[in-house]
Parts: C-alpha cells; sequence; structure tokens
DNA sequence: AATGAATGAGATTTCATTCAT
DNA sequence: CATGAATGAAATCTCATTCAT
C-alpha cells in the first residue's frame, strides 16, 4: 500500500526532525552552561535560545539535570573515539604527537561541551570520576608505559613515569585552556602539527638521557 | 581619663571579635563555595557553617557576592605577596625554581580560596580578568623574558618563547590540579624542592640548544 | 443508487465506530478517575488508558471536565433506570428488600462509575445536588412515606420516619461500601437475597410496635 | 542573670507564637482541602486562608503533603482519644449509646480535618489504612464481640455478627454525613443522646430474640 | 479522524534579603 | 549586635489544550 509507505516516511521525517530539535537544544543548552555554569542558567534561557518554549524543553528532557547529563555523554563520546583511534599505535614520539594533535582538533567543535563538563567535574565528584578521570587515567597509563619503557631501554633519564605523565598532560592543557575559558582560540589547524613537535620535543629532550 | 581608656579597650576588644568573625565567616563560605560552587551555595549554609544566624551574616557581609569578593581580594592578596617577594631576584634556574616550589607552598593553606576563584573566574570575566589574568600575565611576562633572553645569548634552542611560557605554567597547574580539585594532596614539603629540580630541568634541558 | 446505500452502510459503521470509541474512553477515565481523583489524573494517563492519543480524545470531548460531565450521566442514567423500576410496586418488606438486592447489584458494573461520582460529589457542590441529592431524595422520600403509613397503622413505634430513612440509607451503603472504596468486593449474587432479608428484618424488627 | 531569664522568657513567647501560627495555617488547610481536595488547593490559596505569604508555609511544613499529613496525624489523634476512653466499660446498650454519642460530638470542631481525611483516604491506599482503617477494625472487633457474646447468650437471634458490625457503622455514619460533607448539621448536643438511643435501639431491638 | 509535538499558564518550591524583637 | 521568621521574586516542572501534519 501507498499510504503504508507514506505513513513510514512521515515517522521517518518526524523522528529527524526530533533528533534535530533535539541537538538544537543540547548545543544552546552547552554553549549557556559553558558561559554562566549549570546552577546559574535557567530553563527559560536554555528555551529562549534554542528558540522553543519550555514546555517544548521538557518533551525532550525529563529535568535540567537531564540536559546536563546529555551533554556530559555527548563530550565523553566524542572524546572516546578520539583515543580509542590512537590506541592500536605504538607509542612512539609520532604517536603522542599525533595524540596531542588530534586532541587539539576534537576541541574546535566541542568547546561549549567540554567547558560545560570540566565546570561541573570542578564540584561534582561523581561527573569528575564518571566522565573525566577514567579517560585522563587512560592517558595517564600510556603515558607511563611509555616513560617507563624508554628509561629501561636507556633513553630517557631515571625520572619518576607519573611526575612526566602528570606534567605532560599539563603542557597539553595549558594550550586548550584559553581557547576552553573563552578567552583565546586554538591554534590554527596548519600550525597545530608544529606546535605538537615542539611541546612534544621539548618534554622528549627534557627527560633523554645525556 | 580612665573611663575613656577603658571604653577604648572595650572598642578594641570589639573590634578584634568582629575581625575573628569575619574571617570565620570567610572561611566557612570559602569552603562550601569550593565544594559546591557560588550559585549552588545559600546563605543558610554558610551561616550554619560558620555557627551564625543568617541575620547576623548581614552585619558582615551587605550580599552574598560581597562575600565571594571578600575572598577573592583575600585570595588575591596572598598570591601577590609570594610573586612580589620574588620581584628582585634574577630570573635563572634557582630562581624558576624557588618561584616553583613557592608556589606550591602558598597553595596549602589557600587551596579553598583558590579552588572557588579558580571556579568563578571559569564563568565570571571580570573575576578572571581582576584577579587572575594579572597575575597570570605577570608571570608569563618573566617567562617570556628569561626565554628570549637566553635565546639571544644561545643558550636555548630558538623556540617560541610564549608557548614556552604557556606550557611551563601547564606543567606547574598540572602539580597543583588534584589537590585543587580534591582529589589528591600536594606532594609533602620535603620532597617540593626535588619536584620542583626536577620539572624544572626538564623544561629547560627541553629546550636547551644542543 | 447503491453508492447511496453503500454510503450510508459506512456511515453507521463510522458512528458504530465512533461510539464505541467513546465508551472506551469513558471507561478508561472511569477507572483512573475513581483510582485517583479527577485532579490527579492527567489527560495523557486517560488516553494512554483508552489506546488512543492525546489529540483524539479531543475529538470525542471537548475538555477534561466533559468526561467526567460524561460519565456521571451514564452513571445518572443507570441509577434511574433502577429506581423507576421499582416505582409501581407498593412500599412493603417485599419491595424493599428487592429494593435493597437490585441496589447491590447495579454496582456490581458501576464500581469505577459511582466510586468517582461519590468522590467528585465530597468535593463539587453542583455535582452533588445534580446527580447524588435527586436520587437520594427520591428514596428517602419513599422510606418515610412507608415508615409514616405504618406508624400511622400501629405497627411500627412511633420513631422519626426522617431518622429511619437516614439510618436505612447508612446500611444499605456500608454493605456497599468496601468494594466501592476498592478494599472488599460485594456479597456473590446468590447471597444477596439473604443479606437483604437479613438487613431489611433488623430495620423492620427493630421498629415494629412490641 | 536577668538577661538570661529576659532571653528564656522570650524565647518561650516564640515558641507560642510559632505553634498559634502552625495550628492556623492547618486550620485554614482543613478548610480548603475540605472544599476542594487535596490535588486542587494550591499553596497560594491555603497562604491566603492563613494570612501568610507563601514562604512562610514552608518554615512550618516542608511540603503540601506534609500538611496533609500533620492533618490526618491531628484527625487520628483526637479519634483515638474518644475510642480509648471508651475502653474499659463493658460493651452494654449503654456503652454503645455513649461511644455513639461521643462519636458524634468529636465532628463538631473535627469536621473539616475529618472531611479531609475521609476524602484523601477515599483514593489513597495508604492514608486508608494508615489513619482510618485502624480505627474502624478496632470498633468492628468491639461491636463483633459484644454480638457474639449475646447471641451466644440466646439474648440475639444467629445473626452473622460481621454483617451486623457493619450496618451498624453504617447507622452511624449516616448520621454524621450530611454534616462532614456539609449539607447539613450535626444534631444539637442536647438531642444527641435521644437520637442514640432511638438508633441503638432500633439495632438492639432488631436483632433481639423473639 | 488520528496523531503527538508544541505551547504557556500556573503549580510547587527555594532562597537572598529584611526587620521586629 | 544577634537572631530567625517572614517575605516574595524567581526557579523548576506539569499538563490541559491546540494545531500542523
Amino acid at each position: 500500500m501507498t499510504s503504508k509507505k507514506i505513513r513510514r516516511r512521515f515517522e521517518e521525517r518526524r523522528q529527524r526532525r526530533a533528533k534535530r530539535r533535539r541537538n538544537e537544544i543540547l548545543t544552546a543548552a552547552a554553549q549557556i552552561f559553558a558561559e554562566k555554569g549549570y546552577a546559574a542558567t535557567t530553563i527559560r534561557e536554555i528555551a529562549d535560545a534554542a528558540d522553543v518554549s519550555e514546555g517544548t524543553l521538557y518533551n525532550y528532557f525529563k529535568s535540567k539535570r537531564d540536559i546536563l547529563s546529555a551533554i556530559f555523554n555527548h563530550s565523553a563520546q566524542l572524546m572516546e573515539q578520539v583515543f580509542l583511534a590512537g590506541e592500536e599505535e605504538p607509542a612512539d614520539r609520532e604517536a603522542i604527537i599525533e595524540m596531542f594533535e588530534k586532541g587539539l582538533s576534537i576541541s574546535e567543535t566541542q568547546i561549549p561541551f567540554t567547558r560545560t563538563l570540566i565546570l561541573e567535574a570542578w564540584t561534582n565528584d561523581e561527573t569528575l570520576q564518571e566522565f573525566v578521570m577514567g579517560q585522563l587515567e587512560y592517558i595517564h597509563h600510556r603515558l607511563t608505559s611509555y616513560v617507563t619503557d624508554r628509561i629501561e631501554r636507556g633513553d630517557f633519564r631515571p625520572v619518576d613515569p607519573d611526575l612526566v605523565a602528570q606534567i605532560a598532560l599539563g603542557m597539553f592543557v595549558a594550550l586548550l585552556l584559553p581557547a576552553l575559558r573563552g578567552v583565546g582560540t586554538l591554534p590554527p589547524p596548519e600550525q597545530r602539527r608544529d606546535i605538537a613537535e615542539v611541546v612534544v620535543d621539548i618534554l622528549l629532550e627534557g627527560i633523554r638521557a645525556h
């Protein structure tokens, strides 16, 4: 029957529209949460920014908190993709530079989401644990493994691998921070490779055995 | 007159008590702001923690926001002391290590204040400008001057001094961060010198001319 | 014309379907109103229970209140049938027992409707007047007439006929109440005649002249 | 010290005022709940009726539901007093009449509370169980014991004691109902004894062995 | 006719601030 | 000065009703 086909198409279009609407709300919310923080943001502000009524918002999310959770999941999902992508490569200078560069790049579109996540994780232990610590520990682990390995081989001085991993992360975060905070921009894409190289080399030279 | 003397002593005691009370409120508030954030903290929570009534609180501060401002001023004052202390010294390895170590140490007592400050500066542009950027730019400037200088002298490779300053700060922040966030502690005082040395040396070795 | 006949048949089927749908909604609504009360019931709950969309519901009833009214009209219609049925008989022991028994029986199918009616009449004066008081007064009147009559004939002691009517109704309601409230069931049909006899006899013996 | 005494008196006055205020709110709320039902009553209506702001109301009760609970506890407490009072007496004609009469009298001041309780118990199983069933079962038990006893002694016909208890309660409720519903008043105090006698005698005569 | 997303008025609840005691 | 009850504006959330599809 054609009517069935029509019904199906209709249903599909509805679903596409619903998904789009959901994303609009999420993007608007992430933006405002990032700027003002979760507690200081009102439902009305989000609704206005997403250009829907307050009631509509509750057709897509069952509470204000639920919007935040959706942002975290979105954010976490993207981070995961990035790090999983680098999983198979051997951890050498090249791999580290690439992770560094990729890490910079995810942030381009995800700034409001990440900024919101950091903000909330700064005060909420559960958020920190659930969405941040896991990722950090994974990177930390890869870095320490690499450093330990090369110390054993005599390439690196016998420095504390945990300390090295920690400051390596700090170097990376330092580059992102102004953009995340909204007082600067990321280096343009064509410079990122160079910057990643410089930073990684400073670190590797810094711990190289003389 | 004796009565005048008595009056004066009484007055002094009153003022001391008032100052103490004010500090109690501030400490309590900083603690809670650090844990939950400004917007999510209620006046009643602060009052309870400081063991005074809500009304009393308004005898010492004219609004909730005013408490926050007082915290920032307090925090900024302390930071300033630290950095001014290092001002006269020439910026060499030793001076940098010392700044690094001192920087770690101020944080010991100032953690709740600093945590609150960071939290608020993360979303509030005025706070960022007024209490954070100035300090950061000062350090940044001292670092770039030092790096530029030594590049000119041929000690360092010709790296971008701004980039170096940025990642140097990142290294420092990375060490503080777990303690600030409340998921770790600072290294114990007797290790701080060593750690500062290791970190600073990695950086200096990393950018040294071969 | 055949086409006209077809049209007519189609029209009839449509109407039958509409009526059926309307009843489904009413039954579902009565059930939920009875369980939770009018104000606490949502249109969505009714729509879900009747397995239609909220929009469809508004094709059959013009407001939430309108559904309630329809329930009451339905309920009142049925009650009326019962009482009109007993109208012609002389009010004697047998007639009273029969009314009693019939009264128990109507309730079998009408429990949710009646429970809803009572609930609403408990707070809404108009509902009470329009759908409840008329019926009660009619029964009350028949009972007082009967009692007055038999007192005059010397069969009964000179008790207040209004009081007797009131407690007679109370006896009846007492038997229905657990089932109406949903914490019990009506006595099974085969016992109802016996129970009606016992209860009516207690009353008649109780007021009989010795 | 006098200042301590003053402080204490001040404190006592404050507590008295708080208790009075609480009762004012409770009375106002019971009135409106009784008239419109819990769900249909708004916090603003209660606040207006009690002549306080909405905020104040939340200084005394932590939620709308909490007000309702307080009403039930109040109501249940009073009922208990009445029934406990009759506990020691032997259950004979006199005792039953007295319970009947007392039962009528509690209701005088407690009508809005009881009306609210009944309304809520009509739809809420927990309320029914917690605040109503216990009381009813206690009375039911006392009545059945009495009837069973007298049947064994040959005073009463061998009727079902549960049925008798049920309709006895129905008779009582029938007298209260118009006043509870707000479409009538209780018989004036000086007539209550007479009415109680008539009703109880009808019942006792009705089940007496001939 | 049927659907369910969209709406926004209105409900409950919180909380910074004031003020009488 | 200290207190905490009172206030009411503003926040979150619900839900009857409408309407485009």
